[in-house]
RNA sequence: GCCGAUGUAGCUCAGCUGGCUAGAGCAGCUGAUUUGUAAUCAGCAGGUCGGGGGUUCGAGUCCCUCCAUCGGCUCCA
């Protein structure tokens, strides 16, 4: 006999070789049809297998995370199979869960695949679910494996075999397929009620672009029909609040083929919310003890050649621009780091003066991939809230949690509260990939790892995802679809101070190299925007919006009136327009409220004898009639609290 | 850059298997209406159907090519 403890702490006595399922079945018949897999000592492992040791035991169903990609990697199977049933010979390399559903890559050889054939690939996987199969979990020796795989021809199997060592390897079979996987899979394909294959598109072998280019099918599956209903709906939800969509709407920006891809321009309200943004910023970093600087959006090429940029991504780039003069290359700026470097040098340093912190709004460009670009989230020219840090290797740490506190500032001020702090570090596998002393990497590395650490930050760490010349401190935001995205960053820097022969003079009188701290809170203004949009929806923050109330005159007999207002609430600072058009009421809220505006004035006959207001709320109604005074009281009053710091 | 898809008026879309002068709603303009918490009515104007090339008696519709956009991959100083 075995003791299976269970999540609530009970502890079970059970035969061994006792399977999962069967101790399912044990507490009851309902549970039993529910369990996808099972988290055995918190492996996660098919229900059906043996368990033969004292162990922990949790039954996973679809509520769980475990269980979804449970189900979902065994959707990958299902959809093996029904693509082999269709095309048959094709080549298949890996097929896993993801976030939300699962994806299979595959040589399709000779066949063309469009996502029209989508719908009958489906059908038949919702036909071969219905059948009930089981996942049949087989170990195999190595050499079985290989000549099951060499006689399908299969060379992208036969290379994972490859790394696999003898002893470790299973097959999985359901109805007539048979795949190389560690497992786990569903008891059977049953549980599969609701298919849907989202996309097709390319994806390198191994994720190299120098392999071969297979193709990707995408696709979820869930245990109800009522489900994947939900889920669409969701997914329409969140198209509604694209940046892209809402940008337009709300003429924030715009693109122009004929300006060029990539370059957004923006619009007189997008304009006017960047700034307000960077007055926000520029107020907290004087605080901070930051000096605004300026650069120019051009750099001699031996200015990049001096950082290290141009050796690492001067093919990459806008090539130089030549001036008739010859002999004279200037470059696009793609950074502000060099510039910033320079103003350092612009005289003598002393230890005294130190830190030293320049801040730019710097307008830099990229030339990104065009297949990368991406609404105001990867462009081609943007303006990165900017700033360096010079310091001695006491500041740092100090220095570095001070920008890990100003960034939390920002993300708290906008309720940015479902953000990932990422350290990302060197790729250990891959060191030619940066520049730069290993001591002094890692020292930065060490650095960065402790100020996170006493900040309390909830980090990740990823290896390869540093910088070529850094380790870096990301902080990653979702899109309305899940993606994600680097905003605030920060990251220490030991190799430009030495490039660019960086001094001051230390107490001791002797000339010390500082170190650089590259932080940029937003990010870029761009991708900033186009996450706050996503965020709120295009409800801005009354602080943010570009008009804060609308007065909706009831006819043109208060437009007088109404401009008499916004005249007066202009003095109190605060924002808005008069729709004097010869409209009805209702049109005029409805109107505001589409723009979304945060409040409206309904001005008429009453509110002007008794000089009164009457109030509507965006999204709330009505609110009251009210003095002027005590409404520009409550406007600001709320602004005061959007941005008070209240830890 | 690569794979797949899409591109019709400022916006959202219709236009069947190629066949008369390409339609609608909203937005715009003109006029009427003087209005009380999410769309007043009427009229007018607006499109080289993304660009270029081809097939055809005839192309928004079929083919080629380029551009842009969308979903991914790769990349992201």
């Amino acid at each position: 006999m075995i003791n299976i403890t269970l999540p609530d702490g009970t502890v079970k006595q059970v035969e061994q070789g006792t399977s999962a399922m069967d101790i399912a079945k044990g507490i009851s018949e309902g549970l039993a049809r529910n369990v996808l897999a099972a988290a055995v000592n918190e492996e996660v492992i098919d229900a059906n297998r043996p368990i033969n040791e004292d162990a922990t035991l949790r039954l996973l169903t679809w509520n769980d995370t475990e269980g979804k990609s449970t189900m979902w990697h065994s959707s990958a199977h299902l959809m093996a199979e029904a693509l082999e049933f269709y095309y048959p010979g094709i080549k298949l390399a890996i097929g896993p869960p993801v976030k939300n559903g699962f994806y299979y890559d595959v040589d399709f050889m000779d066949y063309t695949i469009t996502e029209a054939d989508l719908a009958k690939v489906e059908q038949k996987m919702k036909e071969l679910a219905k059948q009930k199969n089981t996942f049949d979990r087989q170990e195999i020796s190595k050499s079985k494996a290989i000549a099951y795989f060499k006689e399908k021809d299969d060379e992208y199997k036969l290379e994972l075999l490859e790394d696999l060592e003898d002893g470790s390897i299973t097959f999985y079979t359901q109805g007539n397929f048979t795949d190389l996987c560690r497992g786990p899979h569903i008891p059977h394909t049953g549980f599969i009620k609701a298919v849907k294959l989202t996309s097709i598109a390319g994806a390198y072998w191994r994720g190299d672009e120098n392999r071969k280019q297979l193709t990707r099918i995408y696709g979820i599956t869930f245990p109800k029909n009522a489900e994947l209903t939900d889920y669409l709906e969701k997914v329409e939800l969140a198209k509604a609040r694209d940046h892209r969509k809402l940008g337009k709407e709300l003429e924030l920006f715009t693109f122009s083929q004929r300006v060029g891809q990539g370059l957004p321009l923006w619009l007189p309200k997008g304009a006017a919310l960047r700034e307000r943004l960077e007055n926000f910023l520029k107020k907290a970093q004087r605080a901070g003890g930051y000096d605004q600087v300026i650069s120019p959006h051009i750099g001699s090429k031996e200015l990049y050649v001096c950082s290290g940029h141009y050796a690492k991504y001067g093919e990459d780039s806008f090539q130089p621009i030549n001036t008739p003069d010859e002999n004279e290359e200037f470059l696009l700026k793609p950074m502000n780091c060099p510039h910033h470097c320079e103003m350092f040098k612009a005289r003598p340093r002393s230890y005294k003066e130190l830190p030293v912190r320049f801040a730019e709004f710097g307008t830099v460009y990229r030339y990104e991939q065009s297949g990368e670009l991406h609404g105001l989230t990867r462009v081609r020219g943007f303006t990165q809230d900017d700033a360096h840090i010079f310091c001695t290797q006491e500041q740092l740490k100090d220095e570095f949690k001070a920008v890990i506190d100003l960034i939390l500032y920002i993300f708290k001020t906008l309720s940015f509260d479902n953000f990932k702090a990422q350290i990302s570090l060197r790729d250990p596998n891959n060191p030619d990939k940066y520049i730069g002393e290993d001591a002094n990497w890692d020292k930065a590395e060490q650095a960065i790892i402790e100020a996170a650490g006493e900040k309390g930050l909830n980090t990740v760490v990823e290896y390869g995802e540093a910088a070529f010349y850094g380790p870096k401190l990301d902080f990653m935001v979702e899109d309305a679809l899940g993606r994600e995205w680097q905003l605030g960053t920060v990251q220490v820097d030991y190799n430009l101070p030495e490039r660019f022969e960086l001094e001051y003079v230390g107490s001791d009188n002797q000339k010390h190299r500082p170190i650089m701290i590259h932080r940029a809170p937003f990010g870029s203004m761009e991708r900033f925007v186009a996450v706050l949009l996503e965020h709120c929806a295009g409800d801005f923050p009354l602080w943010l919006a570009t008009d804060q109330v609308a007065i909706l005159p009831i006819s043109d007999n208060y437009n007088e009136y109404a401009e008499n207002l916004l005249q007066l609430l202009n003095n109190y600072d605060i924002r808005g327009f008069v729709d004097d058009r010869n409209e009805k009421i209702g049109k005029k809220i409805r109107e505001s409220e589409l723009k979304k505006i945060p409040f409206m004035l309904i001005i008429g006959e009453q509110e002007a004898t008794n000089n009164k207001v009457s109030v509507r709320q965006r999204g709330t109604g009505d609110k009251g009639v009210m003095s002027v005074e005590d409404f520009a009281n409550l406007v600001n009053t709320a602004i005061e609290n959007e941005l008070a710091l209240n830890d």
